[in-house]
DNA sequence: CGTCGGGTTGATAACTTTCAAATTTCGTGG
DNA sequence: CCACGAAATTTGAAAGTTATCAACCCGACG
């Protein structure tokens, strides 16, 4: 299969055309495929090797843990995301990555990175990018925990995954595939999973999405952007394309 | 002076060790210095040209503004800080910075910079390493607002001040002068400045700590550590140490 | 002096959690 | 293909946390 038809393809591909030697690089980067289950962490504290996945197909988060057993999701990571990027620069890793479905992830070793970064600084650009756009996903986190209600944080969320997912074609137009629970939504929103039913309760009654059968549908896109104070300038899906 | 004894020299400095070219190749990135007083940003939205500053005395912190007027602070920058190193790499600014006392900055060309990162990998490594120490921080900070009650994550943010703090110089062993109002504490921590003056008031009559006339004394560091659920990790003080 | 930003405190309202229990869905082994 | 148990969803009631509103105090500064 053509590289750049991978999601991982398809999200650097918002970002620059890829040349056909690029392509070729970015194969190479692309192989090494590895399965994870449900249950089995892909990165952890203190595990033996470090490493970074780009995620091929299936959801993942990353979490913290605290003292006390509460949990901290710090993102959901979907397929061409960049994983374990920072526990590869620094050399510790403060956080989890598990799965939430069944995964599929390329590992990428530091050294065919760095050696991947030498070949092709528009590469680099590329991925320097993909960076940054993660670092604003999770401003725009940080920013509605803390001062968005749980209504509009809640349908943020459901938001930015609809347009993270459009970039990847995995959503219809008005509806993705979600499989997410309410209590990883809540332990992403800062929210009890209980609550996180209430609120997806209201939002149904709005008439502005439903969330049911593993399905976020849009009823009233406009109404729910409006309601979330959603602009998705963060996510600069049109990128600033090279070339 | 020599840069190594400026706050930007101590922090790269407690990541590895400078040679002199180093140090030459530092003071020339350490140029061209700005003041900026209370009122004016530095970064803002729009801005006409992508600079980057290194914050060389004073505090500032750039934040974010929602359309009904609440603001959510990202993050308070300290002497030895670099800001608005994202902005300079993806193209879009898409949060303020300003400062919170006078401040001075000295302004660094996107093009310097690259030069500097050519001329030296042990300095680019160390960026690498201070970028997602920033970065570590900011998921500590989001983990606090989504998962920690208010007394917690006000105690949490004074002890990594403090820490961040002493990376530079800027601490006595139990105390650091802090020039953050309530209504700062506030929109960095998700509370109501009202809030904010309870929980201090609080955290005081249980004997932990004080935080009156611009000076954060402790007074029971054990304690508050064991309450915030305080683990320097995240901010790696010791580094990885190149050399 | 008078004003203004910041700090302090009390009372009330709003939002969210917790606890408990019932119901539904889903994966797996028989 | 069905039955079973585990996991997830749903709802109500009560408790807890934090925001909002309002008033007052204080010190810096023109």
């Amino acid at each position: 299969m053509n590289v750049t038809q991978t999601p991982f393809g398809l999200k650097l591909g918002a970002f620059m055309n890829l040349t056909v030697e690029e392509s070729a690089e970015l194969s190479q980067l692309h192989s090494r495929r590895k399965k994870f289950a449900h249950g089995t962490d892909m990165i952890y504290q203190g595990q033996p090797k470090q490493a970074a996945y780009v995620l091929a197909s299936g959801w993942a988060c990353s979490y913290r843990l605290l003292s006390g057993g509460e949990r901290q999701i710090i993102s959901f990571n979907i397929p061409g995301d960049f994983l374990g990027m920072r526990s590869m620069m620094a050399h510790n890793t403060d956080h989890n990555i598990e799965p939430v479905t069944r995964a599929e992830a390329s590992e990428v070793l530091a050294a065919d990175l760095s050696q991947t970064f030498k070949n092709s600084p528009r590469f680099t650009a590329a991925m320097l990018w993909a960076i940054s756009r993660d670092e604003a996903i999770l401003m725009e986190h940080l920013v509605g925990i803390g001062r968005r209600d749980a209504k509009e944080r809640t349908a943020h969320l459901l938001l930015e995954l609809h347009a993270r997912l459009k970039l990847v074609k995995m959503t219809s137009s008005s509806s993705f595939a979600c499989p997410l629970t309410q209590y990883l939504l809540g332990d992403a929103l800062g929210l009890s999973a209980v609550h996180v039913n209430r609120v997806l309760r209201e939002l149904r009654e709005d008439g502005l999405v439903t969330f049911q059968h593993g399905e976020v549908e849009f009823q009233d896109l406009k109404g729910l952007i409006a309601l979330a104070d959603f602009d998705s300038d963060y996510l600069d899906q049109n990128g600033v394309l090279l070339n």
